[in-house]
DNA sequence: ATTGTTTTTTAAGCATACTTAAATTTTATT
DNA sequence: AATAAAATTTAAGTATGCTTAAAAAACAAT
């Protein structure tokens, strides 16, 4: 009666859901095909199929939406790959660019009960090492409040990195030679169009950031204590 | 160039690997059929397709034989399996039931990489929870000198349990119930013909089993002390 | 508004992994 | 040795998930 989910629709649903929250970007059949490495034919074509599965709303030259179903999957399937990433981090040691790797493989073969143990064991984590919200089983994300891009964040302020979104090891390598990481103090000097650039100041250091690497770093305003543990049960444990 | 192993190749290899070993069974197209679940034309084809590449050495109406890659492959699936079973258990407590179930799964999305970290983890175990032996990444197998099924175990002799080999609940319960668990000591009192059963003696008590339990249980001629803790390092730790 | 570029869609085709039904071969029984 | 039963193989067909090439639509720019 209920058929197997396959592991191209998981990531399709996933990517469509990802890119429809992700401000400047967009559920386009051709950016999710960019994304997942396939043909513009192929994802117009799974778009269809999942359409009459009702995971997808789709009509013709219009980006693609998610029925309250597809919504669902999305989130069933990042929390299983947020909490793998969790686990691979803090109990195996794996480096912030392998966790990403594995845990997007290992997402689609665990099974909703496996999920609740690795988030027991865990103790039930509301954010992955990069500072990404776990959805819990029912599917509610735990909100970052006054969470923004480091490319968008108005100059003056004072910040708090809230999440890494990177995967490459150069991304990782460079935040931590530069002492981003979660949880680091630093504040927004400029903001520069043309090109479009972040230049930021944290002890004393100033760093002058292209927007593509301040895309991927969130923050949020430092108006609380240096530190609050409580929002950062993830940090891996040294 | 190299291209990716299906979930549906791994399984049909494995299970070629596992029916050549245990006596009893045979690798006719029809036995793998059964064991996965789908129709005998679905079997052959898939060995014909093996064969192109050159996983699988088919002739046809013959028993299927494994070539050496093929050999190779079900080693290293079967290493993942096991690593993923003592680990689900060891680590986060994992019914002896349920860990067989999750492990059929993530075997086939594990990296090597990442079966080399849970091995690491835990330690290098060589045997897994049920005791069957883990193979190395290599793909050698420490073999388990002088185990022989319970069912086929001459009677007078002490043995000690060496392999619990079933995937049921039921019969983990049953198992548990009756002091039967990997390092139990017990003697055969008797093997019965017609119907086949077992007779047993541990501590006091007498067992009579049928052949298709006796069949899943491996044992060993208890020679050696009480218990050696080296030989068991997959013991959970309660 | 027409033209040109980009994107999407359609169309045709291929590999994988299955199905059922019929034909063939093997194996077992009389 | 002939026949019956069981297993295997072949054949035909389906669903999935991709490809490339061509047609159609949307978008952008003069
Ligand atoms: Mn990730
Ligand atoms: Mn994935
Ligand atoms: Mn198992
Ligand atoms: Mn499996």
């Amino acid at each position: 009666m209920k058929n197997p989910v396959s592991i191209a629709t998981e990531n399709f649903v996933k990517t469509v859901y990802q890119f429809d929250q992700k401000k400047g970007y967009d559920t386009r059949p051709g950016s999710i095909a960019r994304e997942l490495g396939i043909s513009n034919a192929a994802a117009t074509d799974m778009a269809r199929k999942l359409a009459r599965k009702e995971l997808i709303e789709y009509k013709k030259y219009k980006e693609l939406r998610l029925t309250p179903a597809g919504r669902s999957m999305a989130l069933a399937v990042i929390r299983k790959h947020r909490l793998w990433e969790t686990f691979l981090h803090q109990v195996f040691g794996l480096g912030m660019h392998e966790i990403h790797r594995e845990a997007e493989l290992l997402e689609h073969l665990t099974s909703d009960f496996l999920a609740d143990r690795i988030s027991h064991f865990l103790g039930h984590p509301t954010t992955d090492p990069h500072g990404d919200p776990i959805p819990d089983p029912t599917g509610e994300l735990p909100d970052a409040p006054g969470a923004v891009l480091l490319s968008q964040a108005p100059a003056g302020l004072k910040y708090r990195v809230s999440r890494l979104s990177g995967s490459e090891k150069e991304f990782f390598d460079f935040c931590q030679a530069r002492g981003l990481a979660l949880g680091t103090v630093l504040r927004v000097k400029n903001q520069f169009r043309n090109p479009r650039m972040t230049e930021v100041e944290m002890e004393g250091t100033v760093l002058l950031l292209h927007a593509g690497l301040a895309q991927t770093l969130h923050v949020r305003p430092a108006t609380g204590p240096a530190y609050d543990p409580a929002t950062y049960v993830n940090e891996p444990q040294p």
